[in-house]
RNA sequence: AGCGGGAUAGAGGAGAGGUACCUCGGGAGGCUCAUAACCUCCAGACGCCGGUUCGAUUCCGGCUCCCGCAACCA
């Protein structure tokens, strides 16, 4: 039987457009999902698209619109942006989820009366604050000297709200437990920041909002004037993605999951989560891989610093390929790493024009030049190939979700190709002794041909066209030509 | 306050108890298959103070400076 691996993304929220860093986890979503299948796994590949709550409700009336229209409007572009970076879409395991599915919803709301049975959910009234001028709730850390810094005239006022709440706080001993699991979450440094924080002590925390103040939100079983509040909703999504509760062979065939999630998502995915599902009956999720956040020149990207870059505008210049690369090598899989055009530039010009572009272009050149044979018994199929010897360093880093060190790897044959090339001197060798030169190629065309498999699951286009140029003696395009 | 991460050539990154590596940039040379690409060589660095050690940039302690997090923002 073959070995199966299911692994989602976190449900970007779509209140706008995607940023760097829901393509950053995409991207690495993508090549670990190829990997895994390029080494025979199945594998089930969910990401989506978490669609209610607060955020969504508001910008769709300043719109003047419905929720569902705005969340369809978004969705659609998300949708639309894996197939611009070469998501593994068209594999009938890939699956988009949206929250607002009818079956999602009928999923979140089996979750909830499961937590309700264990004895998990209790109403309780619930104090906020609110600042008349703004209308809107404030959390303590929005107050300066416990007034609204808009409105210092006015009083806080504090309005009690009847809400849901879940008993977080009863898990406390399972989850540290869970957290024994030395691999439970990736990297070590993450799952020591979780075991601090839950052995610190942990509050219920509400699962509910009051429809009459908040619509937008999927109906709490048994409650009219209720609303599940958008996490709760939103994390069942990685079990009803495959068919829980209804479909219980499927759900058994791929649970539990490997889930990517940012740092900024670790207590959400690796506690409240997993707490849930101790709730709910169900296992717990089998890890937890928490990436850091892409910076611009150092610092966190945002609107009012300018420094936002949109991942289409680079796939439009570069191409999504280009981009990928970029994501798995430049940016290390468990920090925060840098991205500003002026570095993507120089890291596309030596890595990918002057690297792997010009070194496919010299080798294709001289394979038809010269009249050499087509080295068969060498350009075996991928799938075979990745098990040997050869790539044992590159499987290991990507076994451990080394997704950047993976791409080290490969750009260390590139340079040796490269070498080779200076040192056997194929293109003199030709003149004096064209059957050493052409030896030379074909083990060069080899090499080329170990590199396009290795570069399967972070670059499939390129390696495609690598592999087609070997297969037809014939570049149809140089690779990628340098930016000036 | 607390918690976490970091400080390595001009810039950006990797690394390991004992010749410190890579990319870009600078200098010199080589090659002509290639996308002014590729190859070779040269110059240039481990924040500060202690400790452990035969030996520390790497381990430990302190200091300085940066950057996150601080209950639901990838």
């Amino acid at each position: 039987m073959k070995e199966k691996l299911y692994l989602t993304t976190t449900l970007p929220y779509v209140n706008a457009d995607a940023h760097l860093g829901h393509v950053l986890e995409f991207v690495q979503a993508d090549i670990l999902v190829r990997y895994n299948r390029l080494i025979g796994k199945e594998v089930f590949f969910n990401i989506g698209t978490d669609e209610h709550g607060q955020k969504i409700w508001k910008k769709a009336l300043e719109a003047g619109r419905e929720p569902q229209e705005f969340a369809d409007f978004y969705a659609a572009r998300f949708r639309a942006l894996m197939d611009s970076l070469h998501l593994a879409t068209d594999d009938p395991n890939f699956n988009f989820i949206r929250t607002t599915d009818e079956h999602h919803i009928k999923a979140a709301q089996e979750f909830w009366r499961r937590c309700d049975t264990a004895g998990d959910i209790y109403k309780k009234a619930y104090k906020i604050k609110y600042c008349t001028g703004c209308e809107l709730e404030k959390t303590d850390s929005e107050l300066v000297g416990g007034k609204c810094p808009l409105h210092p005239n006015l009083e806080i006022e504090v309005i009690d709200e009847e809400n849901y709440f879940f008993r977080f706080s009863k898990y406390q001993t399972a989850l540290l437990e869970l957290y024994d699991n030395t691999n439970f979450v990736v990297p070590a440094g993450r799952l020591k920041e979780i075991k601090n924080f839950v052995a610190g002590g942990l509050q219920d925390f509400s699962i509910s909002r009051l429809k009459s103040k908040m619509p937008w939100g999927i109906p709490v079983p048994g409650d009219d004037d209720q609303v599940m509040y958008v996490w709760f909703d939103a994390l069942t999504n990685y079990i009803s993605a495959i068919g829980w509760p209804e479909d219980e062979k499927k759900f058994e065939k791929w649970w539990p999951v490997v889930q990517l999630a940012g740092k900024d998502n670790l207590r959400q995915q690796s506690a409240m989560w997993q707490a849930m599902l101790l709730s709910a009956g169900i296992e717990p999720s089998g890890r937890i891989i928490i990436h850091g956040f892409i910076t611009s020149d150092g610092q966190k990207m945002s609107k009012s610093l300018g420094n936002v870059v949109d991942p289409l505008a680079v796939i439009e210049d570069y191409g999504a390929e280009a981009l990928r690369y970029y994501l798995a090598r430049e940016v290390t899989p468990f920090e925060d790493g840098d991205f500003t055009l002026e570095k993507f530039k120089q890291s596309y010009n030596a890595n990918l024009a002057n690297g792997l572009g010009n070194l496919t272009s010299r080798i294709i050149k001289m394979y038809q030049s010269y009249e050499v044979e087509e080295p068969t018994a060498e350009l075996k199929p991928a799938t075979e190939m990745i098990g040997e010897e050869f790539f044992r360093e590159y499987r290991e880093n990507l076994d451990n979700y080394e997704i950047g060190k993976a791409a080290d790897f490969i750009w260390t044959q590139i340079g040796e190709a490269d070498l080779y090339i200076q040192n056997t001197k194929p293109f003199s060798l030709y003149k004096t002794a064209p059957e050493e030169a052409r030896k030379h190629v074909a083990y060069l065309i080899a090499s080329l041909w170990r590199i396009s498999v290795a570069l399967e699951p972070f670059m499939p286009e390129t390696a495609e066209k690598i592999q087609q140029a070997i297969k037809t003696k014939e570049l149809a395009a140089p690779l990628f030509l340098r930016k000036e």
